[in-house]
DNA sequence: CATTTAAACTGAGTCGGACTCAGTATACGG
DNA sequence: CCGTATACTGAGTCCGACTCAGTTTAAATG
């Protein structure tokens, strides 16, 4: 990825945070990253397109931290602990982000790619703690991703639609 | 709300199912409502406004049906089983109706009131269970409900996105 | 009933913004 | 240098959300 594809990159991401996919012009963008409106669609077809782009990067990001945060040598219980904090953190701090995911097209396989590549990051935990008996034989690790994330994107969601602050105990109960 | 408005809500609700909301022409929408085009901005004052109309009326129904749903003399645990069940089937078989909830404005308060009044259901029957001694003292029922709720959401999104068939267990080991 | 007045409805026209493409600038090999 | 390819530009096209002057329907009054 070339500076010019990256700068469009950031633009978008910083816009479409601030002013949702609707309210962003793609004029604006251009302008915010110092190109002709027609560069955008060299390397976007769409504006729907380059959505996908600023989603799949993020989520590529956030891949990449949630790895680093993770200690190689932590219990299972200890490195699922690190996940859920890094990524309730994660979501909460950039959820005007994480929002515009919403705005991809789930039938475009490609589109969601990312996310899943994401989401394997517990599955090799579970799967490590499994084979090195920190879990249970036959620990269904699918559901248990489930309960995971789903708790906490749903969690995530109805802290900041009341606005309230943070409770760390989730994490912490929710392994329990 | 009369005849005319329905016809409305009924027309936008199959063509947003069909085509997506990005799809969906408001001129479309007005003529599979007999309808012209103006007048659906009489009854909504944009088509953003309209989508708001449409996910409101699909989680006041669901509502409805839940409480339906629910045995009023079954044990606190029976209960949250049939809400479950209910609430996955209720989902997944109107995925797409459901899917158009995320394209609501999450920053206008109103605009989800009906879901809230839908998760309700949920803290009635907690908050029961608790007064009948059928669940712990201090329950963190709001904690429990993000649990519920985020695990079936989740849940639904990874089969609808797998094209699995709906494994029945779910419901089952989560209250487990 | 006829008549006035208000309310509901209509659809051709306006307007904004995503997207195009003929033309221009830049890079690069010979 | 020149020729050619590649990257870039932004004025113009097109489409669909939204408007509003005009028309129809319904209600109220005598």
């Amino acid at each position: 990825m070339e500076a010019k594809e990256s700068s469009i990159l950031d633009a978008a991401e910083k816009i479409f945070a601030r002013v949702g996919f609707d309210g962003a012009k793609v004029s604006d963008i251009a302008r915010a990253a110092s190109v002709a409106e027609g560069t955008v669609y060299l390397y976007y077809k769409t504006k729907q397109d380059l959505l996908a782009g600023v989603v799949g990067r993020f989520w590529t990001q956030l891949t990449l931290g949630a790895e680093a945060a993770i200690e190689p040598d932590a219990t299972t219980r200890e490195q699922l602990e690190q996940l859920g904090r890094y990524h309730l953190n994660s979501i909460l701090e950039q959820f005007e982000v994480v929002s515009l995911t919403y705005r991809a097209r789930p039938q475009q396989e490609q589109d969601l790619d990312q996310v899943r590549e994401y989401v394997r990051v517990f599955d090799r935990i579970a799967q490590r703690g499994v084979d090195r008996d920190q879990l249970p034989k036959h620990t269904p690790i699918g559901q248990l991703r489930d309960v995971f994330f789903g708790t906490l994107e749903f969690s995530a969601r109805t802290l900041k639609l009341r606005e309230r602050p943070y409770d760390h105990s989730v994490v912490a109960n929710l392994l329990a």
